[in-house]
DNA sequence: TTTCAGTAATC
DNA sequence: GATTAC
DNA sequence: GAAA
């Protein structure tokens, strides 16, 4: 810890062993003051309290005490945008980023100077001084550096920065005071503090409080605003499960990694006790109080998410191999104490057991159980490794409430009242004449006839229209807009042709813009007065219908008007087949559209123009009028708040949307008037356009490279998941698509950090991947322990703890679970995942998705003609391929009947057929109106492979929220619900809910399930939720 | 320092 | 109640 | 891991 900490010999040596990630720079410490003097000199010269060893792994605890103890420690959030950077040296006001920002970006310009490439030793005392954080892990090093040179403010708040500040200036220009202003000697912890939270979020309260529990006197210290925190965790006893499950499971597998051998040796018997968690985890739990000191090292361990292998010295020290490491978990694990260790990692593989996922469970959960760690240390083999989940019946939800007719009502009179066509486009001023709506029918037939007589040249066409005479309803047909007009070219170019008036007698199909445009319009632009008038073999579609099927079948699918669903249907083609059409009751289609792939292979080929310019511009409109209404001028802004923030749901649409208006413009000038309503809006960079990553093209988009290895990372943290890489895995989903989204190549650190998701951890692996177009950190997670961990997590039904047991066990490949290896044994859904491994972890093509379910349709209607059934998940929102079929049934209760028992039926019927062949997850009541079905399907083909097949069936009334929960994708759903839940809402796959009570204590607590708001129509909950509506294949938020 | 969606089936 | 999955 |  001497004054030279040398950050180039620790990322050297963090680098020369390849296994530790980012090793802390606590442990790095720790090791070098073991080596030297030892963690008690250290603490003993800071701290007037001997914590013990624990000092350093309290590091938390300390900073905790510390500003508990503190009057005016406030920590500061994270300041947020900042400014700029000036004199980093006057003024203390640098926000951190700024100055990771500018000490990245300086380091690029100086070429050879790279901040992530350790190899170059530089001047370490220049680098230091100028930015020293600012290297990666920065953060991690800055905590480091602050400990180092200020141990004993960071340790004690007695003492006040300033003394230590001189300690700092001659080691560091510590980075702290570039950073934060603060004056009081608080301001040191504060950032280190920050620095640790970001780090090891999750643990950090637990540990805490866990260790302030173990140690009461300093427990007592706190603050009474803390303390309000802390004895709500008081009540609950610490106990090993509360920190545990940090990164018990980590450690562990890293430990073992690092030691096999032993594992494998004693993996039969120690690790048994892992499978018995259960029933004597609470017992077990006492033990936590047994090892005090320990538990502080404990803490330690656990608290380092990205830590190393080596890191545990938990286990390592029971199983006592690892020469390598050895040392240092040693010196680690000595203070602690040995004897508790084995205590403690028998614990922790309990509490790993028992981990709770959810962060408040962790909190509120635990709470009675008194620790006592000797437990654990009784275990027998007769637990053998036993790999399924729990069981238990658990109180069930009852079912949804139906009704909500009147819900139902009110939402439809509100529907076509607020989407107000800002479509209509007047006019513009383009080069392009402007044309009715007639004229420009008239010029199409025109240039038919060119091509006809071979005056033109003939473009590609589709015959999906063919034989089609179309009436297309934009909205004020005395004006075609651009939008108007691209999907009049696109009908003329799928064989179709336009009807330049609503002639009943000759019109085949009627086109509505989309399902945001008023009735009234609609009857306006047909000259009629009611919907009835409109003959019943004519359809009202939506333009979905053109965009992704043009099959007269599917036209129920894509109907403008529920009451007109079967419009368009011939009785006899209904009941030859399949009566498939009657029973449509689709206003769920309105919603539904398949695909953007579909779309963009079929007509896309051309690439931008058809469809997807429609698409876009239609999205645009609606989103415009969207916005509009919500308010205001704002545009950007407006429609970002409301789901950029909870999301970014809106803002990726938004982005989308750019990219796409930037094409149209280019490609035609003419401005609409809801471009120019979205222009208003706000568009930012008109650069979208070249390439952006336009849904409907795989183009890579220039981030890809950072999207790649970022994937490739999460995937990594995906595998081990260890708690609280559950969450980290979550940030991952949710930056990842937002950077891929980004229109330009991110250069600087800051325009990293600009994008929703992206922190500072992630804009420094940016960063460094766009400096060396590689990331340590994949290095240094990619161990064996991980890659067998991701083997055997591929087993369906088989997750983290179930592949730590494996593993454990010693199983290290298939054959070995297979063969039960180590006294495994697999629940009857895991062996059929074993069995078909391969075909599990497949995607199929789209095509085959939509193979199987033509198979599959025509029984389910043979059961019941009326029932609703259709494909949902990734092949509704047009995905190319998918892991899965996600298949929706429901029916319409009209003649009181209902599909209660059908799923039976289709399932038997499937078993038949040969198309189902396993099944993996029964319907707990195959009779109920609400039930889930998982297995797995093939085509009758020879060598078909098994596909993943779900069946969820849900009551009439729950048809719009089952949409839009089975459309997902995920990260969507959970933006969604997210968001409901700041708005006081409460969504699932049932319906949004209102007056949702919450027990303020937790609040997924619902004592009421809240009332009705609505289920029936995506849109509705849209709407409610003031999220701009979105078709499926934009819902990708993953 | 807290929160990050909400639910079902299995054990 | 824990685990896994959707 | 990010945001509040
Ligand atoms: O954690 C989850 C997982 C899934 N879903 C919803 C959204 C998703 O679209 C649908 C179907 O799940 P599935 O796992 O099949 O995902 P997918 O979107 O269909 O993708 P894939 O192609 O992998 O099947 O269930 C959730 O709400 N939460
Ligand atoms: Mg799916």
């Amino acid at each position: 810890m001497e004054a030279g900490f040398d950050l180039l010999a620790f990322f050297a040596e963090q680098d020369r062993h390849m296994n530790i990630p980012d090793e802390d720079i606590d442990s790095y410490l720790k090791r070098l003051n073991n080596k030297n003097g030892e963690i008690a000199s250290c603490s003993s010269k800071s701290s007037p309290e001997p914590r013990t060893l624990g000092r350093e792994a309290e590091k938390l605890n300390s900073r905790k005490d510390s500003e508990l103890d503190r009057p005016s420690t406030s920590t500061h959030p994270q300041p947020s945008v900042a400014e700029e950077l000036q004199d980093v040296d006057t003024s203390n006001k640098r926000k951190v980023s700024l100055q990771l920002e500018s000490f990245v970006n300086e380091k690029r310009r100086s070429s050879n100077d790279n901040p992530f490439v350790m190899s170059k030793k530089g001047d370490t005392g220049t680098e230091r001084t100028s930015s020293p954080l600012a290297i990666a892990e920065l953060s991690g090093i800055s905590r480091e550096l602050d400990r180092v040179e200020y141990p004993k403010v960071a340790l004690h708040k007695e003492f006040n920065s300033s003394p230590q500040m001189d300690h700092e200036k001659s080691l560091v220009h510590s980075p702290k005071e570039l950073q934060l202003s603060e004056p009081s000697g608080n301001r040191i912890d504060s950032f280190s503090e920050i620095m640790d939270i970001q780090s090891f979020p999750v643990s950090t309260t637990n540990v805490s409080n866990a260790l302030k529990r173990k140690t009461p006197p300093e427990k007592s210290i706190a603050t009474p605003a803390k303390k309000r925190s802390l004895e709500k965790r008081t009540d609950t006893h610490v106990s090993l499960e509360q920190f545990s499950p940090i990164s018990s499971f980590e450690t562990s597998v890293k430990t073992s990694h690092k030691a096999p051998i032993i594992i494998a040796k004693r993996g039969e018997i120690e690790l048994l006790p892992l499978t018995e968690p259960k029933p004597t985890r609470k017992n077990k739990l006492s033990a936590a109080k047994l090892k005090p000191s320990k538990s502080s090292r404990n803490v330690n361990a656990e608290l380092d998410p990205p830590t190393s292998p080596i890191e545990d010295p938990s286990i390592s020290f029971s199983t006592s191999v690892l020469p390598v490491n050895e040392h240092l978990h040693t010196e680690k694990a000595v203070p602690t104490g040995g004897s508790n260790l084995t205590s403690e990692v028998k614990g922790r593989l309990v509490s790993n057991a028992a981990a709770k996922r959810r962060d408040k469970v962790v909190k509120l959960g635990t709470k009675p159980q008194k620790t006592s760690a000797g437990v654990k240390a009784p275990f027998d083999e007769s637990d053998i490794i036993s790999i399924s989940p729990s069981s238990s019946p658990g109180a069930q939800p009852s079912a949804l409430p139906n009704a909500s007719s009147k819900i139902t009502g009110k939402s439809k009179k509100d529907a076509p009242v607020k989407p107000v066509k800002p479509k209509t486009t007047k006019g513009k001023k383009e080069k392009e004449p402007r044309y009715t709506y007639i004229q420009y029918a008239e010029k199409l037939e025109r240039d038919a006839e060119r091509v006809a007589s071979g005056v033109a040249p003939k473009k590609r066409t589709r015959t999906a229209l063919k034989g089609k005479h179309i009436y297309y309803v934009g909205g004020d047909m005395s004006t075609a807009s651009e939008s108007t007009k691209r999907r009049m070219d696109v009908i003329v170019k799928d064989g179709g042709t336009i009807a330049k008036v609503y002639d009943p007698s000759s019109v085949t199909h009627i086109v509505i813009s989309g399902p945001e445009l008023p009735v009234g319009t609609v009857l306006k632009a047909l000259s009629i007065r009611r919907l009835s008038d409109i003959p019943h073999r004519i359809p009202t579609v939506v333009w979905n219908w053109v965009a992704h099927s043009g099959d007269d079948e599917e036209c129920w699918m894509y109907a403008r008007f529920a009451e007109r669903i079967e419009a368009g249907i011939e009785p006899q083609k209904l009941k030859g087949k399949s009566k498939a059409k009657v029973q449509s009751y689709a206003d769920v289609s309105n919603i539904s559209d398949f695909t953007q792939d579909r779309k963009t292979m079929q007509r896309n080929g051309t690439l931008i123009p058809g469809t997807e310019d429609e698409a876009v511009h239609s999205k645009i409109a609606y989103a415009s009028s969207f916005q509009m209404q919500s308010s205001d001028p704002e545009n950007a802004k407006d429609s970002e708040d409301p789901l950029a923030e909870y999301c970014a749901e809106a803002k990726a649409e938004r982005d989308t949307w750019w990219g796409r208006v930037g094409e149209v413009e280019d490609s035609d000038d003419g401005r609409t008037d809801d471009e120019q309503a979205f222009k208003h809006i706000g568009r930012p960079p008109k650069r979208g356009w070249t390439c952006d990553k336009n849904p409907g093209k795989p183009t890579k988009c220039v981030n890809e490279d950072i999207v790649d290895k970022l994937a490739e990372l999460k995937q990594l943290h995906e595998s081990k998941m260890g708690d609280g890489e559950h969450w980290r895995v979550y940030s991952y989903s949710k930056c990842i698509p937002a950077i891929r989204n980004h229109p330009k190549r991110i250069q600087s650190f800051s325009e990293a950090r600009s994008i929703r998701g992206v922190g500072e951890k992630t804009a420094l692996k940016i960063m460094e991947i766009i400096e060396t177009g590689k990331l340590r950190r994949i290095g240094y997670e990619k161990t064996d322990d991980v890659k067998a961990m991701r083997l055997f997590q591929g087993i369906y039904g088989v997750g983290r703890s179930t592949a730590f047991k494996l593993y454990a066990a010693g199983c290290r490949t298939l054959e070995d679970v297979k063969a039960g290896k180590g006294g495994v044994k697999l629940s009857p859904a895991q062996e059929i995942g074993v069995r078909f491994y391969d075909d599990i972890n497949d995607r199929m093509p789209r095509e085959e998705a939509k193979a199987i379910f033509d198979l599959i349709k025509p029984i389910a209607l043979s059961i019941d003609p009326k029932l609703f059934i259709e494909i949902m998940g990734s092949y509704r929102r047009g995905k190319a391929d998918c892991g899965d079929i996600d298949i929706l049934i429901t029916r319409l209760p009209e003649d009181r009947k209902t599909h209660s028992g059908v799923l039976s039926h289709l399932l038997q019927e499937l078993h038949a057929h040969g198309i189902i062949t396993e099944d993996l997850a029964l319907p707990e009541d195959p009779e109920d109106l609400e039930a889930i079905y998982r297995g797995l399907c093939k085509l009758p083909s020879e060598g078909a492979r098994r596909r993943r097949i779900d069946f969820l069936t849900v009551p009439w009334q729950s048809r719009g929220a089952a949409l839009l929960y089975y459309t997902g994708d995920d990260i969507f759903n959970r933006a969604m619900r997210l968001k409901a839940n700041k708005l006081g809402y409460s969504l699932n796959q049932r319906g949004l809910f209102g007056n949702v009570v919450r027990d303020p204590h937790d609040s997924r607590v619902k004592p009421n399930t809240g009332t009705l708001v609505a289920s029936e129509t995506e849109q509705e909950i849209f709407r409610v939720l003031d999220v701009p509506w979105q078709e499926p294949h934009k819902r990708v938020r993953g």
